[in-house]
DNA sequence: AATTCGGGGGG
DNA sequence: CCCCCAGAATT
């Protein structure tokens, strides 16, 4: 055996004794469920445990099998994705199980290359199916993964980059275990949340520090290497609400933009009603970071008599809006912003 | 390769 | 204020 596959062997032992010494219970690790397992992974994409724990047994509860959450309908699944953000997520979960449940006759795709060509299902989340649910040697790269890799074997390179990612993929598939590539994989992610932390890690805690790189070289703070270039643009939201007795014109958002598929309100230009009556605008300003837009968000309202009520739902039918009844207000997706405006008007 | 997709937590 | 989080799709 050469020294170099010892080495390896030593890295990937000393990370499942750590984890079988420190082991998280979280509901996801009772079960080879290859559908509930996809949908903890989905959730939890760029999202951390203690975040996406609610959603994950909300989601069981509702839709105990790929059966239940193909026959739902999207409102009430992106409803009950209300508030975690990403929603192509919840988009890409209803239609693949619709996928899986309705075209595969329910038989789940049970492989790395069958799984990573359904929506949703990138390079990290096929990886983690075949792997916790049928056993697959395939190793995972999240952030955590990358941040161990780096900072244990001393790599610099952006792990941005697509380089990076083949660089750190390949690497990673060379540490797994043979025996137990699911454990593994839920090991290097364990260590790397509680134990290799990004900021003010448990060095002199940890079991690998003695052969970690960084820890050596005194560069934990400059490991991983992450060159982000995303810059946030300022946008100014002008909401119109418009009210005909106890109805409210609601718009569901459209591809192409932020919160597609989640209702707001028409913008305030280009409507034939508010210069005709009074518009009353709310004086609080709503402030909403998104990962690439810082948002101002304003909200006007203008009541429409019953006369012209006619008149108004002609012209939501032209322009795709909606005439919801006041009671229906909750069962609405709505992005965090609008339900933040409502909670302050005592919805 | 660069940009676009949310929302929350921690230093 | 910054960065990060069990990333992926689109351009």
């Amino acid at each position: 055996m050469s020294q170099k596959l010892s080495e390896n062997q030593a890295f990937s032992n000393q990370i499942i004794s750590w984890y079988r010494q420190n082991p998280r219970d979280l509901p996801w690790r009772n079960t080879h469920d290859p559908y509930k397992i996809w949908l903890s992974e989905i959730i939890l994409q760029q999202t951390r445990v203690a975040q996406g724990m609610p959603y994950y047994y909300a989601f069981s509860e509702n839709y105990p099998s790929v059966q239940d959450l193909a026959e739902a309908p999207e409102s009430e699944v992106l409803r009950l994705w209300q508030g975690l953000g990403y929603y192509s997520r919840a988009r890409n979960l209803h239609f693949c199980a619709k996928y899986i449940w309705f075209e595969l006759k329910g038989k789940f795709p049970s492989t790395y290359d069958e799984l990573i060509k359904l929506k949703g299902v990138g390079s990290y989340t096929a990886a983690a199916i075949s792997s916790f649910a049928f056993g697959e040697v395939r190793a995972v790269v999240d952030g955590n993964v990358f941040r161990v890799l780096a900072r244990y074997f001393g790599i610099s390179t952006d792990i941005a980059s697509g380089k990076g990612k083949t660089e750190f993929e390949a690497l990673a598939n060379q540490l797994i275990s043979r025996d137990n590539p699911g454990e593994y994989n839920q090991a290097i992610m364990d260590f790397g949340s509680r134990m290799c932390v990004p900021k003010n890690p448990d060095c002199p805690n940890c079991p690998l520090k003695s052969s970690c790189f960084a820890f050596s070289k005194n560069m934990i703070s400059d490991l991983p290497v992450k060159i982000n270039k995303t810059k946030i643009k300022d946008r100014a939201l002008n909401y119109l609400i418009i009210r005909c007795g106890n109805r409210w014109v609601w718009k569901q958002r459209s591809s192409g933009d932020i919160w597609t598929g989640l209702f707001d309100f028409p913008e305030i230009d280009h409507n034939p009603f508010s210069s005709q009556h009074p518009a009353q605008q709310y004086p609080k300003n709503y402030k909403h970071i998104l990962s690439h837009q810082k948002l101002t968000a304003t909200f006007s309202e203008v009541e429409i008599p019953e006369q012209e009520a006619q008149k108004l739902e002609e012209w939501c039918e032209t322009q795709g809006y909606s005439l919801v009844e006041e009671n229906h207000i909750e069962y609405l997706a709505k992005p965090k912003l609008i339900v933040n405006f409502l909670t302050d008007q005592g919805f």
